[in-house]
RNA sequence: GGGGUGGUAGUUGAGUUGGUUACAACAACGGCCUGUCACGCCGUAGGUCGCGGGUUCGAGCCCCGUCCGCCCCGCCA
């Protein structure tokens, strides 16, 4: 029996077999799933990317019978025969269903290991296993949906960029370190012994260049690196989807971004999301949800209480507005489950998120009772009833903290809530599951009390809203806002973008901003600072999280479900055992020497 | 950098107060079974309890160190 193919072409795909096949002939190529000798029949489960199919084998020939009596999961086999319908015989929760194929030759292409684990969507082996042997865990039809979606979703977004007169333009992976942002994933060469390259963090400044150079209506489907620690929803190296354009405003790019995201919605999920998406001012989202990537799909905003609460006996509060802090609170409808038990859960939240506590009380009999009530008075009381428009049995739940933590504590505490009372879910069934929303006028600038300096935002290199540059030029940094927008879905942050900046004038007072000088600027950004003097159009872009964007369109809870070959938690590959240790030779043409740590 | 959690057969787990030969299910291997799809029945084989050290008459269990997986905070322009 031939191990080769040798003349053995399938005509038809695992899973693709329709009633409209019975009686015609077929072949299948495919790995065995599964396998049961039952009553002198032999029963194997073919499958392939499309789905499975039963093959037969019958006792009439005993030689076939005896050949598919030695077959084994994961081997990679070839069926000839004639489809039959034993509907009533197969798992209806097998994609194909009613078909099942009567053998009448089989090819065995190659045998398998027994698999170190058994492949298929039920697998609870450990994922440290399933990463070690990737390519069988990529068999498995959950994954291997992913990555075929994953697919797809690049095409659709390539037709409608290039529909859009876009070009697909290439930068290098050997680019230059950077001062702000991640840590760069540097690389030596034989060449320069005391230089590095670095991987780049996002194709940023190269994209702007190619606007200087005319090739405006940029995009790619670039990979990024960062060397910073991972998530369920990070890995040290993903892929974006880089757009940038010349001579358009904001709503350009929101446009094109619109219309590629509409177009995935309804090729992919059949779902028709209505146009323009609904927009937010960053200081909006922070005041209503507390972070800058909201969640839109349920209520339960955050309200400013510090008024009210301004004359506050209780100290907790009252030391926080003493402080310049302020008091935020959610009302929590009756129907959610706020025992004293839940509360504490979301104490713990608030606390991870720095705040001291999570103060609550509840409506009861028209007056707030439990928890803190008795440290109001009754028109403070009174007050947040109304102010909060608390329905009897509602919890009113309260984070007094500085801004920034009361904000963030309690949006965080808002969002569980919802996650833990399935108020959302992660699936994405209809345009009502989709809280689609553009997030914009960011802050330029954010101050960093650690470092007592100010940070861009999103990057160095994003424009001030025109009206802004007073504040600009009078250094009154807290007031400049950005022309720069993310898009959010379900509270996860799809990507951002922003106009940038085409004036080396106002490059200039950014990095002032920042805190560069003109020195360091023109080493580090040389080649940019250069091109701005050189008839740089106005411009802008954005850039797409693929990898979150599978992740949200499949429903899978991890980032390492929709990479092919994703990294630990460490950054280490543990199929390839990577990063790995190199020879003493390598070192030595690089000029590095490794110290020995203690 | 910090917090939490886990590592026992190929796999997933159990393992009491430190005490005889470390247990179960699934998988594997052999046999039986004429339609199974989590098939069923009988049998066989399978272990450096992550690694190193310590305490003890005796350690999977207690102590110290270390490596690795997972979740989170910081970090991620």
């Amino acid at each position: 029996m031939s191990e080769f193919l040798d003349g053995f072409k399938r005509t038809h795909h695992c899973g693709a077999l329709r009633a409209s096949d019975l009686g015609s002939e077929v072949r299948l190529v495919g790995w065995v799933q599964d396998y049961r000798n039952l009553g002198g029949f032999m029963f194997v489960v073919i499958r392939d990317r499309y789905g499975v199919t039963q093959a037969r084998f019958a006792h009439e020939n005993e030689a076939l019978l005896e050949a598919a009596n030695k077959l084994r999961a994961e081997w990679v086999i070839g069926i000839r025969g004639r489809v039959i319908s034993r509907g009533e015989n197969i798992n209806s929760k097998l994609p194909t269903g009613e078909i099942e194929v009567d053998a009448e030759e089989l090819r065995i292409f190659n045998r398998s290991a027994v698999p170190p684990f058994a492949i298929h969507d039920a697998c609870d082996a450990s994922e440290a296993l399933r990463l070690k042997y990737r390519y069988l865990d990529l068999r498995r039809p959950v994954l291997n949906k992913n990555i075929v979606l994953r697919s797809k979703m690049t095409q659709i977004i390539r037709r409608v960029l290039e529909e859009n007169d876009f070009l697909d333009l290439e930068t290098p992976m050997l680019a230059k370190s950077t001062p702000e942002g991640a840590r760069d994933y540097l690389v030596p060469s034989r060449v320069h012994p005391a230089a590095f390259y670095a991987l780049p963090q996002s194709p940023q400044l190269f994209k702007q260049l190619y606007m200087v150079a005319g090739l405006d209506r940029y995009y790619q489907i670039a990979r990024c690196f960062r060397d910073e620690d991972l998530r369920l929803d990070r890995q040290p190296e993903f892929t974006q989807i880089d757009i940038e354009m010349s001579f358009i405003e904001v709503d350009d790019i929101q446009n094109v971004c619109e219309a590629m995201i509409v177009s995935l919605f309804k090729e992919l999920l059949d779902i028709e999301i209505a146009r323009p998406f609904p927009r937010i001012t960053w200081n909006e989202a922070m005041d209503r949800y507390g972070l800058d990537a909201p969640d839109t799909r349920f209520g339960m905003h955050l309200q400013d209480v510090s008024q009210i609460l301004a004359g506050s006996e209780f100290k907790v509060f009252s030391q926080a507005l003493a402080n310049a802090g302020t008091v935020r609170a959610i009302a929590v409808p009756a129907t959610i489950n706020m025992s004293r038990k839940e509360i504490a859960y979301y104490e713990e939240i608030a606390k991870t998120y720095g705040a001291k506590g999570l103060a609550w009380a509840k409506l009861q009999d028209g007056a707030l009772n439990g928890g803190i009530s008795k440290f109001l008075s009754s028109d403070e009381s009174k007050a947040i009833i109304e102010e909060l428009a608390l329905q009897e049995g509602d919890c009113a739940l309260f984070v007094s903290d500085s801004v920034k933590i009361a904000r963030t504590a309690l949006g965080r505490v808002r969002k569980e809530i919802a996650t833990r009372n399935e108020l959302v879910g992660r699936e994405l069934k209809s345009a009502a599951d989709c809280g689609l929303v553009w997030v914009v006028d960011f802050p330029l600038f954010e101050w960093s009390d650690e470092d007592q300096r100010w940070y861009a935002t999103h990057h160095p290199f994003t424009a001030p809203r025109a009206a802004d540059w007073p504040a600009l030029e009078r250094k009154d940094y807290a007031k400049v806002y950005a022309q720069a927008y993310d898009l959010v879905l379900n509270g996860i942050e799809l990507g951002g973008g922003s106009i940038r900046i085409h004036n080396i004038d106002v490059q200039s007072k950014v990095f002032e901003a920042l805190g560069i000088d003109e020195q360091e600027a023109r080493a580090k950004f040389s080649y940019l600072l250069d091109a701005l003097q050189f008839g740089a159009p106005p411009h802008g872009g954005l850039a797409f999280g693929l990898d979150r964007l599978v992740m949200l369109f499949t429903g899978s809870e991890s980032l390492r479900d929709v990479i092919a070959f994703p990294k630990t938690n460490k950054a280490a590959d543990l199929m390839l055992d990577a990063p790995s240790e190199v020879s003493p030779e390598q070192l030595a043409e690089l000029g590095i020497e490794i110290k020995k740590s203690t």
